[in-house]
DNA sequence: CAGATGCCCTGGGCGC
DNA sequence: TGCGCCCAGGGCATCT
């Protein structure tokens, strides 16, 4: 489930706790979960005995800077990332777990396995670069200043919808279906009006609104829907889906202008508006 | 290039 | 209490 918003708050959880500790071991027990390594057992080897010095995202990826080495970790749609003092059991589906000098423990937990955690292999991945790997993404709108009016010529320039434009992690980094509904429903843009299709004082509303949601979200902790499976590594669950206005709403009253929340199947998925609102 | 599918997985909720 | 569906924050490959 895990968005921008969420992904950052882990990520400030973890520069918080994480940040100086010496790595004691490395436990690679889901194979699935470090697919991107021949030998699970290479974490470790790689690992041990370096220090977390720096924790970064771009878009949804988190990276852990350890000596020489940059640890990539996304969670996909049912991953979390949780501290333990390591006195209590690993839950479920512990499938990699970072041991540190002391007893600490960082766990990658991850029923589904659709998230992943792997080591940089990029020639010399050094402080400020991007790893290799998240070379494809596109720019992150919380850390990556873009002039609004650059966005609004690079929306422009695209005939695909807007819903899909927002989440091609290509053209954006972070966005997914909770907050991509959320900001065209702030816009008053339906899911499917080609980008191209926008004037310039639209194009710039819709950048507006979504920086304003995604700090917004980041502030209140991200967003928990109803199975609480997003928890900040401390185990909290967020508290923006309390301000959600569209999505997992179907049924319900439109704040902006009360008419009824619509949900349609659209990509394999469930996207949610207001059809009187967003035009 | 844009769009629609289907797949990778586990688990929770619901109707019967 | 159990069984079979349907659904879920992502991303990628493969068709038209």
């Amino acid at each position: 489930m895990p968005e921008l918003p969420e992904a950052e708050t882990v990520r400030r959880g973890l520069e918080a706790e994480t940040v100086g500790r010496g790595i004691a071991r490395v436990d690679a027990t889901g194979p699935r979960s470090v697919r991107r390594h021949r030998d699970p057992a290479e974490l470790d080897r790689r690992l041990r005995g370096t220090t977390v010095e720096v924790v970064g995202r771009v878009g949804k990826f988190l990276t852990l800077d350890a000596g020489e080495e940059v640890l990539v970790v996304h969670l996909g749609m049912s991953g979390q990332l949780l501290l333990s003092d390591g006195r209590d059991p690993r839950p479920k589906h512990s499938h990699v777990v970072l041991v540190f000098e002391g007893g600490l423990e960082l766990r990658f937990v991850d029923p589904r396995t659709f998230g992943q955690v792997f080591l940089s292999d990029g020639p010399e991945p050094s402080r400020r670069a991007r790893p290799a790997e998240l070379a494809h993404l596109g720019f992150d709108p919380l850390t990556d200043a873009l002039p609004a009016a650059r966005f609004a010529a690079r929306l422009r320039a695209r005939r695909t919808m807007l819903k899909a434009l927002l989440m091609d992690q290509r053209f954006l980094a972070g966005i997914g279906n909770i907050y991509s509904d959320e900001i065209l429903h702030a816009a008053g843009l339906r899911y499917d009006h080609p980008a191209s299709a926008l004037d310039e004082d639209q194009a710039r509303a819709l950048y507006r609104h979504m920086l304003r949601i995604l700090r917004a979200s980041v502030r209140l902790g991200g967003s928990s829907l109803s199975d609480m499976q997003y928890r900040d590594v401390y185990g909290r669950p967020g508290r923006y889906q309390q301000r959600h206005l569209v999505f997992a709403r179907e049924g319900l009253t439109c704040a902006g202008c009360g008419g009824t929340i619509v949900r349609q199947a659209w990509g394999g998925r469930s996207t949610f508006f207001c059809p009187r609102c967003q035009i």
